[in-house]
DNA sequence: ACTGCGCCAGTTTTT
DNA sequence: CTGGCGCAGT
């Protein structure tokens, strides 16, 4: 989304009209030029939150001509020093809000940079243009979409419509789709976008092998039926952009011209099509400033590309380098713990983060017996932590994947603990908001056949998979949209007079529901179509148990509707900004991915499953080798550099995945901590790492004295429940087991194998009864 | 055309 | 354990 007050500001692609300039002095500033020197006298006079910063953030603020690169560190103040820097250059005069570019990479971080630059200047930064990358190129593409042969109400896809239609495209080009995998083509497309090679710009050297080498063909029929549904995906936002630069130097200059100050949040996160879009618009006045980090870089299986920061300096000569290096978050131990594990990582440009104040706790590193343990030892030492007067707000857990978050929100629930998982199930990913929205999109975009498509036959309507047939038939003979087509189609006999029925009557209400859209706010719209679709009564019928809910969502789509000026606009949201903000108050524990706590920070953080393939995850490792290795070290400091004040990593020895369970070694990144900042808490058997043995202060005897949560875990269950078993026997290669072998399993005891699938065991206990479980979890007994 | 069954596979992270 | 998908039966 771009946070433009002023949609109505006329961007004059001609150049015509300049803006008024009500500012003395402030058009013969905007030209580029590193050496003119700033205004000293605006410059005290009106950027008063400059005296705030330290000599590093000031020199990062002020330095407004010629390429900038600020290196900036977890929690030295780098989004105020970007806001800052924002707040200067208005103060001095040297732009207009309509003037300056702040990009960002993800919502989050648009929203909170929107809310500080309004917290710091107010009204006063109406008309900027700042939002994500995509949200800023959809922006520019609706002015321009003729030129890349689409209409200006182009419908984004996500990744759901997008493997829909490849599936279909591969089909109609006779390939196995269990064979070749839709979601295997789109990871071979996604990566040539991010890289910036549209069809025609695939060389031999960049081709890949999905499919026998069609992937190529299929990515050019795709970008072709793309331009038939009047759509683009994600990728296509940047790249469409791109061809319009290339192709149309009036309209790049123009933006050029206008953009006179570029602003880029976490460059490290950039791929290369963000860094030739930005490229190409700095060549105008040649003043941005790139702010990142290259240790938090952790989207490089996005197609981020940190060598967009190493290269920087090359492409922007005369650059001057900042190095942000004082830290204001985290206490001296966190930082040390951090700092030690980071520079494990062999590419870097290297920091030395510093900080001051009190040395504050170590990092506490626990082991537990399993998952349920670890979530109970959290709950416990929250309960600890809140009764002392930490507020549940300054709680966050940060989890590697997803999934993990069962597990704590089972144990928070019946601990009673307030909590809200952040970034869970997306609102707009829901089957019944899908629907909804795909209604929606018929009417404001007639050609969108993916939508008419999606509830062509949703409620049922008869119409099911030979009408869709025959509309898609007729389509491709007319070369017209799905919509165009079934309207020409219910004009003749090729469909059974009910289909022929049921599909005029539903054309006939989008012709109705379009002239609604006309004058109806869309919230109201979307309650009619809602039902007089017969969507709502789909659901009211429906006898299953989650019925309610879905209808209680789409009232709260309807809601959400009430915020939006019109359908464009809301459409637009929901491609753009997938999730929904749910306004949760009240003090409760945050639990999130590691991805999503980015840019926060808390007081307390509890960072769980750190075992090898959980984290670093198996799959990194796999398709990434030593750079995703890296680059999983990389999440494990972001994580560490969230606290404040108090950070607790922990492993677990068993974890259940699917169904069954398996054994588990605790991660690398444990051994990597320095052990001088770490206090390890583990129990006896569970842990027996280097780490533990180089540290003095590694205790596990009861009644040995340390903290008081330690001690109440260790009397509690997890002590109890930990066996002094070897669980390094278990971590080997795994036993070729066979039928009717005795074996001994530390949680279950004593049983038989009942039936073997490799490394799948299916075991009749003696006395736990039967149970699936991997093989390197028993032993022969 | 729809429903139900059974089999399979899958789970990293986000715009 | 889920969910998605293909297949066979009604």
């Amino acid at each position: 989304m771009c946070y433009n007050a002023a949609m109505s500001d006329p961007f004059d692609l001609t150049g015509a009209a300049p803006e008024p300039g009500p500012q003395p002095g402030a058009s013969p500033r905007a030209e580029p030029g590193a050496d003119s020197p700033p205004q000293p006298g605006a410059t005290e006079a009106a950027a008063p939150f400059l005296d705030a910063l330290n000599a590093q953030q000031r020199e990062a603020a002020e330095s407004l001509d010629g390429a900038v690169l600020v290196l900036a560190g977890a929690g030295t103040g780098k989004t105020r020093v970007l806001v800052t820097r924002l707040d200067h250059i208005l103060a001095a005069r040297r732009a207009f809000p309509g003037q300056i570019l702040a990009v960002t990479f993800t919502n989050k971080a648009a929203r909170e940079m929107l809310e500080r630059v309004t917290g710091l200047i107010g009204g006063a930064a109406e008309g900027l243009w700042l939002g994500t990358f995509h949200a800023i190129c959809v922006r520019i593409l609706r002015r321009h979409a003729e030129a890349v042969g689409l209409k200006p109400n182009f419908t984004i896809l996500d990744t759901d419509d997008q493997l829909r239609l490849l599936k279909q495209v591969m089909e109609a080009a006779n390939l196995d789709t269990q064979r070749w995998p839709p979601r295997g083509l789109l990871a071979v497309i996604q990566r040539w976008k991010d890289r910036g090679l549209g069809p025609d710009r695939v060389t031999a050297a960049e081709q890949s092998d999905f499919a026998a080498g069609r992937a190529l063909a299929l990515y050019d029929l795709y970008q072709g039926r793309l331009k038939t549904l009047n759509a683009c995906d994600f990728g296509d936002l940047l790249l469409h952009c791109l061809t319009i630069f290339a192709g149309h130097a009036d309209v790049l200059n123009d933006y050029q011209r206008r953009f006179r100050f570029i602003l880029v949040d976490e460059y490290q996160d950039t791929n290369v099509a963000q860094y030739l879009w930005l490229r190409l618009l700095a060549q105008g006045g040649g003043n941005i400033c790139c702010v990142g980090d290259d240790d938090q870089s952790i989207y490089g299986w996005r197609g981020a590309e940190v060598g967009n920061i190493l290269r920087f300096e090359k492409d922007f000569p005369g650059a001057k380098v900042i190095r942000l290096e004082r830290n204001y978050r985290s206490t001296p131990q966190i930082l040390a713990a951090a700092s030690g594990l980071i520079a494990h990582n062999a590419g870097r440009l290297g920091k030395t983060l510093w900080t001051e104040g009190d040395d504050g706790a170590k990092v506490r590193v626990s082991g537990v017996w399993d998952g349920e343990a670890e979530a109970l030892s959290v709950a416990e030492e929250i309960e600890f932590l809140t009764g002392g007067g930490i507020s549940a707000d300054e709680i966050a857990v940060l989890v590697r994947t997803g999934s993990q978050t069962r597990a704590f929100e089972e144990r928070f629930l019946s601990s009673a603990i307030p909590y809200r998982v952040i970034g869970g199930p997306r609102f707009y990913e829901r089957r019944e908001i899908r629907d909804a929205v795909a209604y929606l999109r018929v009417i404001a975009q007639a050609d969108d056949g993916l939508a008419f498509e999606r509830i062509l036959n949703v409620p049922k309507r008869g119409l099911g998979g030979a009408s869709i047939a025959a509309i898609h038939r007729a389509a491709r003979a007319e070369g017209t949209a799905l919509t165009t087509a079934a309207a020409a189609l219910v004009g003749t006999d090729e469909l059974r007079p009910q289909a022929r029925r049921q599909l005029t009557g539903l054309l006939e209400d989008f012709a109705r529901w379009r002239e609604a859209a006309a004058t109806a706010g869309p919230a109201v719209l979307a309650e009619t179509v809602i039902d007089e679709s017969g969507y709502a009564a789909m659901w009211r019928n429906h006898k299953s148990a989650d019925a309610p809910g879905r209808l209680e969502n789409l009232g709260e789509l309807v809601t959400a509707l009430e915020e939006f000026e019109s359908l464009g606009d809301f459409l637009e949201h929901v491609a753009l900004v997938m999730e929904h903000d749910q306004d949760e108050a009240g003090e409760m524990v945050n639990i999130m991915t590691l991805h999503g706590a980015k840019g926060l920070e808390f007081d307390v953080v509890f960072l769980p499953g750190w075992e090898e393939g959980l984290f670093p995850h198996q799959r990194a490792l796999d398709e990434n080798g030593a750079a995703g290795l890296e680059e999983e070290r990389r999440l494990a400091y972001v994580g560490l550099t969230r606290a404040r004040r108090r950070a607790y990593v922990s492993f677990a020895a068993n974890r259940r995945l699917f169904n069954l369970w398996q054994s588990a070694i605790p991660s690398r990144f444990i051994d990597e901590l320095p052990g001088e900042h770490v206090e390890v808490d583990v129990a006896q058997g569970l842990y027996s790492g280097g780490l533990a043995k180089a540290e003095s202060s590694y205790h596990f005897a009861p009644g040995q004295a340390s903290s008081g949560a330690a001690r109440r875990r260790r009397g509690g269950r997890m002590a109890a429940s930990a066996p002094d078993g070897d669980q390094a026997a278990a971590q080997g290669e795994p036993d070729a087991l066979r039928r009717g072998a005795r074996v001994f399993h530390q949680k279950f005891g004593y049983g038989k194998v009942v039936e073997a699938d490799g490394a799948k065991l299916e075991i009749a206990f003696e006395k736990a009864g039967r149970k699936k479980v991997m093989a390197g979890f028993v032993e022969p007994a």
